[in-house]
DNA sequence: TCGCACATGTAACGTGTTACATGATTCA
DNA sequence: TGAATCATGTAACACGTTACATGTGCGA
């Protein structure tokens, strides 16, 4: 029905590199800097219920220890697809300039994919859009900084130097994604 | 009663700019990079409304123009005390972790304060806690960095990138703030 | 036996998103 | 007269936060 939210495709990640009981997932994120997506029980194991009621994960009970039974999750066959699905979205403009958060996210499971190219051309369009943005700031900066306090403008600043840093982190990254045959 | 969010000190923080209507707000936060704490009328006017009921900032109802009476919104005395108290909090470790985008908020207002020691201060704590954000970072990278597929190891370079822009921001934004009496 | 790590959940609450609703004024 | 802009709101909904509740197994 309806879309996992950042953390459920965290989840849902995470849950690609092996079965993991929702106990696990709030370690990882809390001990990883995924913890930004939360790592709190009152969101984890709500997000894993709505991903098992949209089939997109599979919960089994696990008794092998005589442990109070836990519960074990993988990503099921529409868990895979809707989860390639996702990282393979294209990237906007928009989620540039407000959702860097999650085409981070998206980028740090792109090892799913196991596609070179798919990654190369998200570093790419990233890359792409992040100048925009960047060249968008500054002009920002030159129209106004005139009428801004000294504060202001420095956090004006501080959002350039920030998208420049990406910027520069995305050129530098692309050059692990090269295709074999030089494609451009 | 319970504390402003985000949205509602950025509110807060552009009345203390000169009076303005919810319709003047938005087209701010529409504009600017404040947009990233939402323009929409279903968070502005509510965010209003509650900054009303808890008696930081006073609406008047304007008819100067004959236009449709418009609720022109400036801080009461005890928004003022709000938001300043707001803005000289400390700087902790988890507000660079998780908050830091509060943490620029709370900057780009810090000219309300008219304290260039208090800003000095903001920032050299920022400093402070953004290196220990890096250096924690980089410990992470190399204790996991091995067992990471390629994505999730450059995520997490990226992650390092962003906060040492910060870190060189912060720095630089310390010699605008420079107290008089060399104080160190 | 005491405390800690393991393990899974629920309930109240606040708030942002999206979509809808309404109406005045200005200009072509 | 019709569209764009000015201007203010409401309602349904989903989700994260915080706090609470419950119970097991293990080592000191």
């Amino acid at each position: 029905m309806s879309e996992p939210t950042n953390l459920g495709y965290a989840l849902l990640g995470l849950v690609h590199q092996g079965p993991k009981s929702g106990y696990d997932l709030r370690k990882v994120m809390a001990e990883t800097a995924l913890g930004n997506y939360s790592s709190s029980p009152g969101a984890i194991y709500p997000a894993l219920a709505r991903l098992e009621k949209e089939g997109l994960v599979i919960g089994k009970e696990d008794r092998s220890t005589s442990l109070r039974p836990k519960k074990v999750y993988r990503p099921s066959a529409k868990g895979r697809k809707v989860f390639t699905a996702w990282l393979s979205r294209e990237v906007t403009g928009d989620d540039v300039n407000r959702h860097l958060d999650e085409l981070m996210l998206r980028f740090a499971f792109h090892d799913v994919l196991d596609d070179r190219a798919a990654t190369h051309r998200f570093l790419k369009e990233l890359a792409r859009q992040l100048q925009v943005f960047v060249t968008e700031l500054k002009s920002q900066r030159q129209r106004m900084s005139a009428s801004m306090p000294l504060q202001s403008r420095l956090a004006l600043e501080a959002g350039i130097e920030q998208a420049s840093a990406s910027l520069r982190w995305a050129r530098k990254a692309l050059r692990y994604f090269r295709d074999e045959r030089a494609e451009e």
